[in-house]
DNA sequence: ATAATTTATGAAATGCGTTTCAATGCAATA
DNA sequence: TATTGCATTGAAACGCATTTCATAAATTAT
């Protein structure tokens, strides 16, 4: 495979020119520029990116840390950060963690080793004192409310989002109501939780633990919901649920337990995924879409120097009112 | 930043024992690699990979060509992906293409360039004509039917696929019948054209183009065919839907609208999501995630020299009866 | 006409780890 | 004891493009 000295051989010129002629710099004669693009086409040569990678000390490569790849919720924030990296020439390199410290670690190495310029990391396990060791590598932004930790971020603010629903529901008469969560730890459950139990404190009223219910993130585990509320001596009348695909399980799968929705039990979700309006179900917007925008949009100020202090940005939710109440 | 260079120094070696250390290699002298390890430590040295990727002349990132993350079908096979590639140590760069033919084309040019050191492509728009110029850059491996082209590929026979789908209908007595698809135009789609063709002349039957509905990707779309469907003077007693998504929509859809499945319209769709179950509905289970993973075995493969020659894979559905027919 | 710019161009340094090759030191075999 | 062979180690080459710096030539300004 020729190089460019190969290049500047042929065309009879010096190897920063025929940089200057790859690179579209000025101030070179005309003759050269077409004597270095000869010599480029008869030796069909193509630069070596890494090469470029190390002279420039950067990639034009961001990292995006996630749990799964394969859920909506995630890879719509992803699809996010891919329209907005396009536009910009950046490339996505993807660190699927299923949550495991490990590999969040192993990601996060790849802004030390200059694999990649920036990171967006969806969601995390790995403490942000950890994180924190990280930020003179490159920029790290962070989906969720950093609020006290000194990083960038972007956030959709889950406190006000189950607050919403909270407040719906009770505003509906509801007040034996628990809900559905993906997991339990991380900063955006934590404010869901916060918000589930302010509310309730609001109406005097104490959470149940036992309509607390953990590791809901697909359709499968709505059937799991249904089942575990069949059971029950004390259900609750109405349930947050953090994602529109466990929502949908639990009304498929409540029709045919004979479990109502709303009859038996009313839902409010989150996302406004496409399924929650073809199933009639109320559910927060959540724009995460734009998160994925707006976090590479952050970090590409990094990038151009137009940002040097942390940002923190939040992006407002709206409850859509269907039939699920 | 240090750089190996002021590690040998620091430690009074080489650069050849540093890289030794480094990289766990024998023939050593346990003094020196404590040595080593010391600097390493003292000066908080960290490899720049890009200088790896230079020397060694490969990244271990393997790029994925898919029109969009953001859907179920596409985002199974990058699960299947990257869970392999996690295992290999190899890493996933994202090239979303909305079947632009530009875009695919920029990611073919990362194989040139060295950026990855191999390519799966999902699904595409680009001539294998096209494609086959940039097989001499590295392995590429297509999810589809690759038949008389001379390329790798894993790929789910969509013909077979179909064909199993519109015999079941068939056998239950159906005549009229119509297919959904994301678009006309590829391989795969072409596979299931042909076979819904074929059963067609089967029995004798000519095919009606108008119940043939394309850009059906999502639970939207699903809204949509329905809508088309309530309009039509003659309509089609059965559908083929390839992708469950679609289906639930025109489920769902269908019950709000008075079209209700089986009684009016009876469905067969594909992927075996969990929404099909959760609907009810009859589908083909198409091996997606197994898809993925066996994409970036090949690839593998050709790494490390196990395999020269062109591989195509298939692999088998199976129909799962449900109650939408 | 002279000074001040601007345009052009190449040598050499820079970014940095890997790998080959030759050489030296030691131990085991003949 | 001589020889074969493995264990160790470093110098130097290699992969390759970018960028700085100095220089030279061509303009423009004064």
């Amino acid at each position: 495979m020729a190089n460019i000295r190969e290049i500047a051989k042929l065309a009879g010129v010096s190897v920063a020119t025929v940089s200057r002629v790859l690179n579209h710099y000025p101030y070179v004669k005309e003759e050269k520029r077409q004597a270095v693009w000869k010599a480029v086409e008869k030796l069909n040569y193509t630069k070596n990116i890494n090469a470029v990678h190390l002279a420039k000390g950067k990639t034009s490569i961001i990292g995006v840390i996630l749990p799964y790849v394969n859920h909506p919720y995630f890879s719509s924030i992803v699809d996010g950060i891919s329209q907005e990296a396009l536009r910009h020439g950046y490339h996505l390199l993807l660190f699927q963690t299923n949550y495991d410290v490990q590999k969040e670690l192993e990601a996060l190495e790849m802004l030390r080793v200059k694999q990649v310029d920036g990171l967006i990391i969806c969601s995390r396990t790995i403490s942000w004192e950890m994180l924190k060791l990280y930020q003179e590598d490159g920029p790290i932004i962070l989906c969720e409310d950093t609020t006290g930790c000194e990083m960038s971020s972007v956030s959709i603010d889950h406190y006000e989002a189950f607050m919403l629903g909270m407040n719906y529901l009770i505003a509906k008469g509801h007040r034996k109501i628990g809900y559905c969560i993906g997991r339990t730890s991380g900063t955006n459950s934590e404010r869901r939780d916060a918000a589930y139990r302010d509310a309730l404190q609001n109406i005097d009223t104490v959470p149940r633990e036992e309509w607390i219910f953990d590791r809901c993130l697909e359709i499968a585990d709505g059937a799991r919901v249904v089942k575990a509320l069949l059971s029950m001596e004390d259900k609750p009348t109405a349930l947050l649920v953090a994602s529109d695909q466990v929502a949908a399980g639990i009304v498929l799968w409540g029709q045919k337990n004979g479990l109502q929705v709303p009859e038996n039990l009313a839902i409010v979700s989150f996302d406004n995924h496409p399924i929650a309006e073809a199933l009639g179900i109320t559910t927060v917007d959540l724009p995460l879409l734009s998160m994925g925008q707006k976090a590479f949009q952050l970090i590409h100020d990094c990038f151009i120097g137009k940002t040097t202090t942390n940002q923190n940005e939040q992006l407002p939710v709206r409850l859509i009112e269907r039939f699920s109440v």
